[in-house]
DNA sequence: CTTTAAACCTGGTCGC
DNA sequence: TGCGACCAGGTTTAAA
């Protein structure tokens, strides 16, 4: 489950080590993912020079100059460095670089996806319809309230959706309505400009202070220099069913299902709109 | 149009 | 010990 805090952990770890290296050989052990690995993908790839690692939502882009590589994790995807090439029963690329280390692309899951294109990454179909990126000034309170306006889904179902804002997963949904106080149930129509206003303001914080802890959501999740990436950050209500709400209000974290999602929040701290007089 | 559910896939856990 | 049921997750596609 990595999110953007954790895709933007593994680019800042991937960085360094892949800008100015030449992709010198590809290795597709498994070209089934989410989407088929193209065919021309090896020949497109194979000699470029990456100039720069960069990230959009949940997909990391490696750019090449005339191509670009658009990678996406998943939720069980790693990308990780090795001297020897892919021998793992689900590392399904390897790239072997000037410095004759292999980049590694290992998804037990195959929910990740990898393609190349020519053409501005921007524009690419996976690309082009996803919505600001939650830390740019493009995301606030107003254009927030503005796209929830109307809608009659859940406030935590519309928050998971890529084309409202990029990046927010499970996670960090269920983690930004509890810093608001916002029920996951409201409709989200139904947000006050007030409620839209600590919303924004608490996705922002929440996937801050997540990139500070290094990224911290994946069970499974291995940073780019192999460290586990989970251990310093906890969640405030994620997956802590039954358990005490940490803002010690004395009440315990509830779990509901929403579009066949786990969601987490406290009912003292989050009441539900129906006892708020707005329901 | 909006909203929801199913599909993809594997591995871990739980109950029997 | 084994086995089935279920859960986790992001995104797209199909259905309602």
């Amino acid at each position: 489950m990595p999110e953007l805090p954790e895709v933007e952990t593994v680019r800042r770890g991937l960085a360094p080590a892949l800008t100015n290296r030449v992709i010198r050989e590809v290795m597709i052990r498994r070209r089934r993912l989410r989407e088929a690995i193209p065919a021309d993908f090896s020949r497109r790839v194979t000699g470029k020079k990456v100039q720069a690692v960069e990230r959009r939502g949940k997909y990391l882009l490696l750019r090449l100059g005339t191509e670009t590589c658009i990678i996406h994790l998943g939720m069980s995807g790693v990308l990780s460095l090795s001297a020897l090439p892919p021998h793992h029963k689900h590392a399904h690329v390897g790239m072997l670089l000037d410095d004759e280390r292999y980049l590694i692309y290992t998804d037990p899951r195959r929910f990740g996806l990898m393609t190349v294109t020519a053409r501005p990454p921007a524009a690419h179909r996976l690309l082009a319809a996803l919505g600001p990126e939650p830390l740019t000034a493009a995301f606030n309170h107003s254009y927030f309230r503005r796209r929830l306006a109307g809608k009659k889904m859940p406030i935590k179902t519309a928050l998971m959706d890529s084309h409202l804002v990029a990046g927010v997963g499970n996670i960090y949904a269920s983690e930004s309505l509890h810093q608001a106080g916002v029920h996951p149930g409201t409709l989200a129509g139904r947000l006050s400009a007030d409620d839209c206003r600590r919303l924004t303001a608490a996705i922002k914080t929440v996937l801050r202070q997540a990139l500070r802890a290094g990224g911290s959501s994946m069970r499974d999740f291995i940073a780019a220099d192999g460290s586990p990436g989970y251990f310093q950050t906890r969640w405030l209500v994620y997956d802590r069913a039954g358990q005490p709400c940490l803002n010690q209000c004395g009440a315990q974290v509830v779990q509901l299902r929403q579009s066949g999602r786990s969601s987490y929040y406290c009912p003292n701290c989050q009441p539900s709109p129906e006892m708020t007089g707005r329901g």
